[in-house]
DNA sequence: CAGCATAAGTCCGCTTGACAGACTCAGCCA
DNA sequence: TGGCTGAGTCTGTCAAGCGGACTTATGCTG
C-alpha cells in the first residue's frame, strides 16, 4: 500500500525507499529522451520534417546541437538516415523514424492531451493527433489493465516488477 | 497527406513546413518537464517518495538543483508543498502530486511501456504500473479515436487544429 | 572553365547551468 | 550547553549550450 492511502497521523516508509534507483526505467528512458532539444526534434520528425535545416530552423535549435542529437538518436535506434535528392542537387540525407520512434506516439499523444487540459490556448489546440484515413477522428491514450477496466490516474499504482533490486 | 504516404520519388513539401511552432504543445510541455531531473524527482513523487533528503539521495540530484526543480513545478502546480511532523522533530514540508500532476500517470506509463519493450532487461521490469486495490492488474496506455477505433502508431497522425497558426 | 548557390555541417569565444563539497539555519533533545 | 537532523544556501570549477562566422561538397549558370 503506498502511503498516499495513509490517513494515520504518524507517516509510513514509502514502499519504493526500500527499492535501488540503479535500474529505473524512467532513468533509462530519460537517457535518451531527457532533454528538451530531443523532444523537439522528434517532433519535428514525427510530423514530417526531416531535414536538417528544416528541422534546425522550425525547432530553433543550434546547429552543432541538432548535429550531436540526431547522432544519438540514430545511435539509440529511434531515427534513421535516409538518402534523397532534390532536382539538380546533391545527394542528401533526411531522418526518419524507425519503428521504436513511431511507438513513441503514445507518449506524444499523452503530453499533447495533457497539456491541452492543462495548458490550453485560447485559440484551440495547435496540434491533434487524428486517425489517419477515412476515420479522422482524435486520437486520445487511455490506460486500461488487463482485466479490462480502465483506472483513473488515482487508482493506479506504480509496483516493483521482477527486476526490482533492493538496496 | 503527409509524406510518409508518398510513393513518387520526388519529395513534397511536408504539410507541417507551412505552420508555426511559435505555440506548439509539446515545446509548452516541454518547458515545464522537459529536463532529466524534473522526470527524476516526479518519478520519485509518484512512487510515494516526497521529502527533500529522499528525492535528492534516491534520485542524485544536486541539492541546488532540486530546490529549484521543487520550486518550479509547484509553481507550475503539478506538486504542493505539505507540512508534515515527525515525533520529536519540528515541522517540514513533503511536496505532493496535485491533480494536475497525478495526470501524468499516462505519460509515465507510456514511457514505461515503450522502454520495457526496447530498452528491456534481462531480469524483467523494475516497476510496473497497476490497477489498484483487488484487481491489482498490470496496466498499459492504448490510443483510441473518438469513433472507438484503436489505431496503431502508423494509422495516426498529426494534424493542425483550430489553434495552428500560419507562419 | 569561373563563379555562385545551397544543405549540412564545423569552429570559436562567451555565457549559463550543473556539479561536489562545505557551510548555515531552525528547532528539538540529552 | 552542545549536538543532531532535515532542508536548504554558498562557492569555485567545469561542461554544455549558444549565436555567429567559417567550411565543404556538389550541381548549376554564364
Amino acid at each position: 500500500m503506498l502511503v498516499h492511502m495513509s490517513t494515520a497521523v504518524s507517516e509510513q516508509v514509502p514502499e519504493a525507499m526500500s527499492w535501488s534507483t540503479e535500474n529505473c526505467t524512467i532513468s533509462r528512458t530519460m537517457d535518451i529522451l531527457g532533454d528538451k532539444w530531443t523532444f523537439h526534434v522528434l517532433r519535428e520528425v514525427f510530423v514530417g520534417v526531416r531535414r536538417f535545416e528544416d528541422i534546425r530552423a522550425r525547432a530553433g535549435v543550434p546547429r552543432q546541437v541538432l548535429t550531436e542529437r540526431l547522432a544519438a538518436l540514430i545511435e539509440r535506434g529511434l531515427i534513421r538516415r535516409h538518402p534523397y535528392r532534390l532536382p539538380g542537387q546533391r545527394e542528401r540525407s533526411e531522418y526518419r523514424l524507425t519503428q521504436a520512434g513511431l511507438d513513441l506516439y503514445p507518449v506524444l499523444v499523452a503530453m499533447i492531451q495533457w497539456a491541452d487540459q492543462y495548458l490550453p490556448l485560447d485559440s484551440g489546440p495547435p496540434i491533434e493527433p487524428r486517425h489517419r484515413g477515412d476515420c479522422g477522428e482524435r486520437v486520445t491514450v487511455v490506460m486500461r489493465c488487463e482485466a479490462g477496466h480502465e483506472p483513473t490516474p488515482r487508482e493506479v499504482a506504480f509496483r516493483p516488477g521482477p527486476g526490482a533490486q533492493p538496496r
